[in-house]
DNA sequence: TACTCTCTATGACATACGTCATGGAAGGTG
DNA sequence: CACCTTCCATGACGTATGTCATAGAGAGTA
């Protein structure tokens, strides 16, 4: 709470990412971030030269970085480690999140595809890293437990879809009650990795 | 292409679901939806006077009727009818729409949710609506194929989450075999409705 | 003709946006 | 000391936004 935070860069990238889960890019002005992370407003024209696109992809990769990371924790806290545990394990963070912080902030990937995906923006590259990164991480975590490398990259996409579908409706309806519905009917496929 | 034309208003409902779609809700002005319907500025103001928030929440329940129609559709067009027949439907429409129009327009439910849904916006009711119309489709079809009530809601809620994430993978990696994969993986599950 | 209702036309308002230009502090290095 | 790089401060510019106010066509009806 007090003490040295990170640096204003840092901040900026952070808060970025944030304010765009929660309003959308092109709502999240350059001036809200700055003023959201307690920066400096001079410092963004320094650090970020390339403007706003910069700092949008470089909060993709952040973000990008963090459900990696979190997909990758998986593997180390489980003591019998399935595929079907690996998917409530990346549900149940989204649960928690959702509820805490009644369905403000959804997937900034899914923010910044719905507004920029369809077009030729610079900010479609670290787009395209993040949810390669992402899929990557969940490919990865299932060849680790056994799973053939060909079926994997269907299961992570399937998962990755199914997850990221389910944090929308469950925004949408305010019920979180979605995501658990998705953990469940997806196990059986998930485990059942034999073809 | 010749002919008379819809009325200014219908169009642009129509222009605001097409925009939206593409560059989400906030990147999307009022000034453009009129332009890209080739109606009368005056007209904005004379049919929605409940400015942008009204026409953006009739466009998503325009979205959620053709949408519901499609899911419909299938029942009556299809021999030996099954849920994986039913969500292959779904997706292939999707197939089409993005390989024709280059990954241009995704879903306008996603744009708007991605951007309002963490908010207290007006759009927020046509949003639920729009959603719960859509799933609610695809509950009648699934019961109307032989699936238990109960468990159909929660096959919907696979079926559109699972979609939805599908869409925006598609996009983002600009490869709508994300659909084919979904599709083929889901298939099993949504077939095995025994219990 | 006169009145009314629906639809269109146009200009203006206040605000917000991303970006740029300029200048000043801070601190290390010659 | 001078010098230079890094970082911060502030104001301005041009454009775009959503909304509003006002007025004018056009048709229908008395």
């Amino acid at each position: 709470m007090s003490g040295e935070e990170r640096p204003p860069r840092e901040r900026m990238v952070y808060s970025a990412a944030q304010l765009v889960r929660s309003r959308g890019v092109s709502a999240t002005g350059v001036r809200d971030v700055v003023a959201h992370a307690n920066a400096p407003r001079g410092s963004f024209q320094h650090y970020f030269p390339g403007g706003k696109d910069q700092l949008v992809g470089e909060a993709l990769a952040w973000s990008a970085d963090y459900a990696a990371r979190w997909v990758t924790s998986y593997g180390r806290h489980a003591e019998s480690p399935s595929p079907s545990g690996l998917f409530a394990h990346m549900a149940r963070q989204w649960r928690e999140e959702l509820t805490a912080r009644r369905y403000e902030r959804g997937c900034p990937m899914m923010a910044t595809a719905a507004e920029l995906a369809g077009g030729d923006s610079p900010v479609n590259e670290p787009l395209r890293a993040a949810a390669g990164r992402w899929e990557q991480a969940v490919v990865d975590e299932l060849v680790r437990m056994g799973v053939p490398a060909e079926r994997a990259r269907g299961l992570a996409t399937l998962m990755i879809s199914a997850l990221e579908g389910a944090i929308m409706l469950a925004r949408v309806c305010r019920d979180v009650g979605r995501l658990d519905t998705v953990v469940s009917e997806l196990a059986p496929v998930l485990d059942s990795y034999a073809g």
